[in-house]
DNA sequence: TCTATTATTCGATTATCATCGAACAATAGA
DNA sequence: TCTATTGTTCGATGATAATCGAATAATAGA
């Protein structure tokens, strides 16, 4: 029997740049990031984009392992949001950059 | 017959922002840079790490193509450098924020 | 010309990753 | 209870990537 197991989420000082930086490297991860941080929350629903729900479910369980993004459910949404507080405690200055640099290309 | 072929670097505006965090995001490649911003310019056998030399030659190669290190002959030594002046004019503040984050981990 | 040094290239292997469709789980609402 | 909605999980597939040893290339120096 399948079971939807507990979503699990990195303490501050569990996340490493390596990770962080790899989540930052795939387009589409890049770009769920810079909507999230553009216009706050958002469920998985609401990006636009055109792969199918199960690849996406996937770029965001890799954004929720490396401690980038923080989901919430609520009723049958789950709404995502950018862990600032916890990357900027871990690597300040690095999601701005980044964020800055996407704006950039 | 095999030919050394001619190494070619992307000028600036062909560097991509996923390019760049794809080619930090491995732990090998981050402390090449690491010891590269540190200690200036170096030969790729001066990096003391333990992987064969044809696996470390593959990394350099993913650095020089992503635009982030400048190789250049001098005599039988490969001798590589950060493009900080492209890096920087490219995306502003990146390199810097990597590698002071780089330090904290 | 021969040898040592340094690094690249090739070919192969193993591992990881992105992607998808189908099935399942959880919730909301009729 | 039934159905629709939303997202996760599973299993599979094709594409990339990391790694290595061996062969090759380029240069320096004896």
């Amino acid at each position: 029997m399948q079971v939807m197991r507990q979503m699990i989420f990195p303490t501050s000082n569990q996340i490493t740049l390596t990770g962080v930086l790899y989540a930052f490297s795939d387009p589409t991860r890049l770009e769920i990031v810079r909507q999230l941080a553009t216009e706050g929350e958002k469920a998985c629903c609401e990006f636009g984009f055109k792969i199918s729900k199960s690849t996406l479910s996937h770029h965001f369980k890799v954004l929720r392992d490396t401690g980038v993004v923080y989901t919430r459910t609520e009723g049958t949404q789950s709404v995502n949001s950018i862990r600032r507080e916890e990357l900027e405690d871990r690597f300040p200055g690095l999601l701005d950059t980044i964020l800055k640099a996407a704006t950039i290309s």
